[in-house]
DNA sequence: ATTTGATACTTGTTATTTGCAAGTGTTGGT
DNA sequence: ACCAACACTTGCAAATAACAAGTATCAAAT
């Protein structure tokens, strides 16, 4: 699609997600993010789908300038820089939970424990809920004002 | 990304959806589908997104492959080819609302009414009945089955 | 103080995909 | 028979992605 930030193009909400969402590496790594808690570069490479280092900076760098992802040096390892989600990004937590509702419909292969789809389809927002809460413990409950 | 259709890599479904949903063009055609009504090769080309012709081709064409979309020519005008949304194309339908419900959050430029944004967000399921309510209309009440 | 290792990227090159403009084939109407 | 509408295809240049390799920075060990 031709190269436009959310800049272009103002009005129609779809658009709007297409241009953040509408990449199916933006996509994986969100997901790496919140159901697997990776937060470091290493960490996107290592979820083995083989994703180029090249993308993957380039997509870091784009999630960050839409606001979705935030950069940070770790203070105490200068080397480590760790990658967050702010609440903008937090906020599409429900979007990836239809996704798997979705998936866990009609893909046969896809795996979605019973329990967990039955809540994506019945109490969505617990559900989400439930997955922000698991992302707070994971970055020691200081990460909420983001 | 690396070719592939969602024959490969199975059981992750947020890497399924990622197959379908994770490009911008095929979003806007959903979104063309499902709010707009579209359903010839034309419409997509008319809702003004400057697609190519021969992208728009390909994408129908995975759409379909992917069982998310149905193509047909119209009997009564046979150079005419309708395309409308399959079962899994109408259970996409969540997944879109929970998109605008985002970009209407965080998307300053999203035009999204209020009483709809109100809707995505406190009864989901009643607007997404809605809006499948709305699809059969325009289609005048015979494409549940499909 | 220097080497080693870990982490996070860049760079260079080739392959693939996209965007653009123009053209083709099929159907229906006149 | 001709023309217009519609749904694509084709050809080509430009952009993007994939792959492999290299570099920069900091920390810790020697």
């Amino acid at each position: 699609m031709a190269k436009q930030s959310s800049e272009n193009w103002h009005g129609c909400p779809i658009r709007y997600a297409a241009t953040v969402l509408g990449d199916a590496w933006s996509l994986l790594i969100l997901r790496d993010m919140v159901f697997r808690g990776s937060c470091n570069f290493g960490d996107f490479v290592a979820a083995g789908e083989r994703i180029s280092t090249n993308i993957l900076a380039e997509r870091l760098k784009r999630l960050e300038a839409e606001g979705i992802v935030v950069r940070s040096r770790d203070p105490d390892n200068g080397v480590r820089v760790t990658y967050a989600l702010t609440a903008k990004g937090r906020g599409l937590v429900p979007v990836l939970l239809s996704m798997i509702a979705w998936s866990a419909e009609w893909d046969g292969q896809s795996d979605v424990p019973t329990a967990f789809r039955d809540a994506c389809r019945e109490e969505p927002e617990a559900l989400a809920q439930a997955v922000l809460h698991s992302l707070d413990l994971s970055v020691d409950g200081s990460a909420k004002d983001i």
